[in-house]
DNA sequence: TACGTCATATAACGGTTTGATATATAATTT
DNA sequence: AAATTATATATCAAACCGTTATATGACGTA
């Protein structure tokens, strides 16, 4: 799914100023799942807009940037639709975390204790962001989206508070294996 | 953390091709968190290896190109131990799925079926993945990891059985709404 | 006075996708 | 049985897409 796809998709939702599309894809309710940069946002509005896809309006602001807001048109509209009925490619997941995990036997204990500690904190923190984003907001695909997301989340927490041991132990158990050799 | 790291990683578990790399990076241990491609890998290492990161050998075969085998030298492992000091950046995670569902209202209760049909196979033929992986592998980084990608997995499967019937009703609705309008 | 928010935009960089090249073996179709 | 197609091994480059970093500038807040 490229930005082109995903900024009809945002759109369809109401109007939007590329700033405002960016917001929605990294802070608000599409966050967990989709993060467009502005790099891409704008030169593709600009294209979608040549092409009749999305339709501009101007705001002009005293001291600010002009405005530019964005609707989809009928034409646009159609284009997403079709594109909703490709089949879903799989999720993209990269987890620096768990790559340093995978590498625990090279940290010391202390190093693994500060990640872990992190990890956890980082998850309670986006734990209650999406509880946030759902309270205010009552759409249906987005409650699902975002319970989706908030399952995943505890998921971990859950998992890291079961596991944490185990994986402290890991550098433990290098340090004796090297005091041995 | 880029594929410069990446490669460096792999390859203080062992010798490696470039070839290697990339299966162990989207089919290995490693494909639960990480996904390289062969356009990243190939210029990563010849540049790795000019640097003197990592050593190479090469062994010519019949009818085949060259394997071009590649071990870390120690000063590749200082610069990948240096790297692992730095935090870890948050998880990216891009889904398709999620974008569907939470436009489920532009799509028919049929579609919408299908879509966490085929969801729930992918969950499961990832889950069973995961499973092989695990039983191949006793280090205890990789299992820490395979079993965080493993509740992940089951958590997702759990929310999905939990939450299908929520997600078809939106389609339902949605029809019923443009029938009265 | 320095940082966060609003707002648009581009250049440099990094990584993915696609496809070229080449052979052997396994699976499927005719 | 023969022919075709898919899969695995193995490297690499070009085209394309998207991120990161930066420029610009005003207003509000700590």
């Amino acid at each position: 799914m490229n930005i082109r796809t995903l900024c009809l998709g945002i759109l369809n939702f109401g109007d939007a100023t590329g700033y405002e599309i960016k917001k929605l894809s990294s802070e608000g309710r599409f966050s967990y799942y989709i993060d467009a940069s502005y790099g891409a946002i704008y030169p593709a509005l600009t294209r979608l807009h040549e092409e009749g896809m999305i339709s501009l309006r101007e705001e002009h602001q005293e001291g600010k940037p002009t405005r530019k807001v964005y609707s989809i048109t009928e034409e646009g509209r159609q284009e997403f639709i079709a594109n909703l009925s490709v089949d879903p490619a799989p999720d993209k997941f990269k987890s620096q975390f768990l790559f340093l995990m995978m590498c625990a036997e090279n940290l010391t204990p202390d190093q693994i204790k500060k990640i872990i500690d992190g990890r956890i904190s980082y998850l309670k923190c986006e734990c209650s962001h999406m509880d946030e984003v759902r309270e205010h907001c009552d759409h249906a695909g987005s409650q699902f989206v975002i319970g989706y997301g908030r399952a995943m989340c505890q998921a971990a927490l859950k998992y890291m508070e079961d596991n944490r041991e185990f994986a402290e132990q890991i550098g433990k158990d290098t340090i004796n294996v090297e005091a041995a050799e």
